[in-house]
Parts: structure tokens; sequence; C-alpha cells
DNA sequence: GCAAAAGTGTTAGACATACACCCATGT
DNA sequence: ACATGGGTGTATGTCTAACACTTTTGC
């Protein structure tokens, strides 16, 4: 009924990074090779015969970019005939959240650069990469609402108005720190530390830490976190 | 650096029903030929080379059931190697939503049998379907909170109590009649029309039906719907 | 002493929850 | 007349949202 069937599967990659200073990025990987040589795109790559999805995702980044994500799971998979001008390829496309301090960034093998791209300023990227990524950003927002995305993006000890920043920024506006601060004090995740900080003029700010497993006792506990404001 | 990659890329379908007597149910397929033969399966196959994922659900859909859904959004794609006997096969699953009573069953090509099984129910299926079924219950499950779901598992004219007992049943719980209609009442998005029905004992219910165009106008207006009870 | 960022409580309104009785019909 | 399912309002408490001044530091 179907001729043979002559497809490939990929895997790519939408790493986002939060810098207090440059805001949200994403690592994008500039192509060595044709189709699209020279072109900014998504790290990522065909999987291997024998190798699982999430593995070919973490072998493909660490490959092309140096990056060993924490949080990663699986986005969306893209298959329109014609989205790769060789062969039909169905691409699953992952998203993962990374501390961008926590590495230093390698370009190898496909990749001949690699580099963190503010959101607001992505370049024109190979394939579809764009919709994947547009998708991604969509989703990061949708987390936001639900789960403390932040923690996987901000240092491990950080100051209160990282996590505000952070808010104001996937949002979009302006949050009402007493408010914020009540919630999220609230919701017992959080353990202030003794430390403080001074990154600029103003007050030093104590420095905080996300504290994993309370939060994952809480939501085993059917704990529902409404996090918009 | 990988050997040529002979993995094949498939679609398969967890279409929900619900009828008021019977409940939650799945769409399900008995498989004609090897492997599992005879085992019941969701409905799904290979993708041909220059058709979209979504058309090629669709196809198989119809043609394994006899059903064309409304309602289809892409659930998550499964790719463990040896997942199936034969070859590496990575399957693309979708999530539909059906009026059962729209529809004739009709088991074609690789189906000999296809039938709703209420999803307390389930038989011992053929590859890893039970865990994408499971998937696809939880994601039911969350999109209740958010988006009126039933409206596309219900009659078009539908008495007010089919949706509390859809509720009821997805939720595994009691809601409280009085709230919950206010607070669907409340968003506009159901009208209520002249006509009554009664199907048992009982005074006649008002039927209601689902203002769609309503619905999509508050949804852009970022309105949030908050479902639960 | 002034600019910059951190820290902190109260109040009013909106929303969620809990709760019980009457109505229209079939048998 | 009784059994069955449909229909409706109010009161209370909880959560959200709005709002501004003081503290600590660098310069």
């Amino acid at each position: 009924m179907i001729m043979k069937q002559s497809i490939k599967v990929a895997v790519d990659a939408v790493v986002f990074g939060y810098d207090p200073e440059k805001g949200i990025s994403i690592l994008l990987i500039r192509r060595k090779y044709e189709p699209f040589q020279k072109s900014w795109a998504l790290p990522g790559g065909l999987v291997g015969n024998d190798e699982s999805l999430e593995d070919a995702v973490r072998r493909e980044l660490l490959e092309e970019s140096g990056v060993d994500v924490h949080y990663l799971e699986q986005l969306y998979s893209f298959g329109k005939p014609g989205r790769d001008p060789r062969n039909r390829v169905v691409t699953v496309a992952y998203f993962g959240l990374v501390r961008p301090s926590d590495y230093q960034l390698a370009a190898q093998t496909d990749a001949e650069d690699v580099a963190w791209h503010g959101i607001a300023q992505i370049p024109r990227l190979a394939f579809d990469h764009r919709a994947i990524i547009d998708m991604a950003i969509t989703r990061l927002r949708g987390k936001l609402a639900y789960e403390p995305v932040g923690f996987e993006l901000l240092d491990k000890k950080f100051p209160f108005s990282d996590l505000e920043n952070l808010y104001q920024t996937l949002l979009g506006r302006e949050i009402d720190r007493r408010n914020f601060k009540k919630k999220i004090i609230g919701y017992g995740f959080l353990e202030e530390l003794d430390e403080t900080i001074q990154r600029k003029a103003g007050r030093p700010a104590h420095l905080y830490r996300f504290n994993k497993k309370k939060y994952d006792e809480l939501k085993t506990k059917g704990y529902n976190f409404d996090l918009f404001l």
C-alpha cells in the first residue's frame, strides 16, 4: 500500500538560558556543512539506530555545543514534507533549561560556532527552526504559570530580585514585588541563606536557594502552584 | 559517524469518546497481522513518504476504524529502541476527541475489528500502547482544568447534566451542581436552547449548545479558564 | 546627602465553597 | 403518591490585587 518508507529521524534542542543582565537566551550553533552552511540553527542531528531519542539530543548537544542540560523535556515533533531540502526528515524537538554560567561553550563536529542569542535577536535560522523556537517560547511561558521553572535558569544561590526579574521578563510586564514574594515564600520551597550579595549600588540582598526536595514533596501531594500574578 | 539510519516513522491515535451511560472510552482496533496478531492496539501505522504526520493519523484512523476526528492534537513521540520487535520504529502519538454517536465503526485494512473500550477495561495491548494511553489520559485530565474540553465529547445539544457527569467522571469525584453551573454559565460560551429532553424519569432538562465563536473570542482576549471545582 | 536596590503589611474586593429545598415529569 | 432527575440563591471564608515608605549600602 505504502511505498518503502524513506524518512529520517532527527532531534533538535531548544535550550534556554537566563542571565540577569542579558535576559533570556537560546543556544544556537552555526552549521559547518550544507544545507544551510554557515546559517545559525538549533543544535541537533540524526538519531542513532540504537539510541533513544533523549540520548540522541543529549549527545548532539554535548558534541555541538559542550552543554549538558539538567532539565530536558520533549517539546513537539515536526514532520511536514519539505522541511529539509535533502530528504524527508521528522524531527523530535526537545526543550531544555540551563544556567549559562555553568558551562563554557565549545563548538565541535557539525558546528562551526556556538553562542547564546537573546530571544529578541534571533538571526535567520536554518530549516523551520524559527517555528520550533516560537513553540518553545510559548511552552516556556506556559510552564511559568504552574511550575517554578525559574530555578533551573538561575544560579544555585540567587537574590530574590533575580527571580522577580526573570518572571517580569518572561511575562513581559511588571509584577508587584510584595505580592510575588509573599506567594513564593508561602509555598515554602525556597530557603533563605545567611549570605548576602551586592551587585551594584543599593542595599545588599539575601541569597536564596531552591529546595527541590521540599518542592517534590509538595508536588506529589498534588499541590497546585499558581505562579501568575 | 553514525551508520546509515534505518528507523521507521509511524503515527498512532488515542481517540476518546464519551457516552453518558458508559463513561469515557478509547477507540481500539484488533490487529489482523503479525506482530501482535489479534491483539488490541491503537489505530495507527507507518507514515507515507509525502504525507504530513497529521494526514497520516487521519488516514489511518479512517482506514482502520471509519472515524474522522474533529479534534486532534499531537501528544508525544515514543522512540525507545525495542518498542517494536521488527524494526526500530519511532511513533508520533496523537490525541483525539470525538462524539461516538457521530460514527459507525468499520474495521478495514490492517484491522480485523474495532471497538470502544471503557478506560477502566482496557485489554492487554500491542507494543507500548498501554503507556501511550496512560499519557493520553493524563493529558485529558490536565486539559480539563484550563480548556472546556468536554464540548468535543458531548453531543451538539446536550442537557447540562451531561457536562456535569463528564467532569465528575474525569475528575473522579463529585462536584457541586450549583457552583459548577454558575461558573460555566458565567463564562458565557454556552447557549441555552428552548428545547428540552427527557431521558428517563424526572423533570425534562433544557438543552445547551457550545458557542465556539464566543469561546474563541474569549480565548484570544487572553481569558483564562479555570474549570476545576 | 543622594541615588540605588532591598525589604516589608494592610485593606478592599473578587472568587470559591458549602449548603437544602422545590419543580416537573413518569410510573 | 412516590421516585427520579432538574433547577435554583445566599452566606462565609479565602485568595488576589492594589498600594508607599523605610533600610542599607556606594558614591
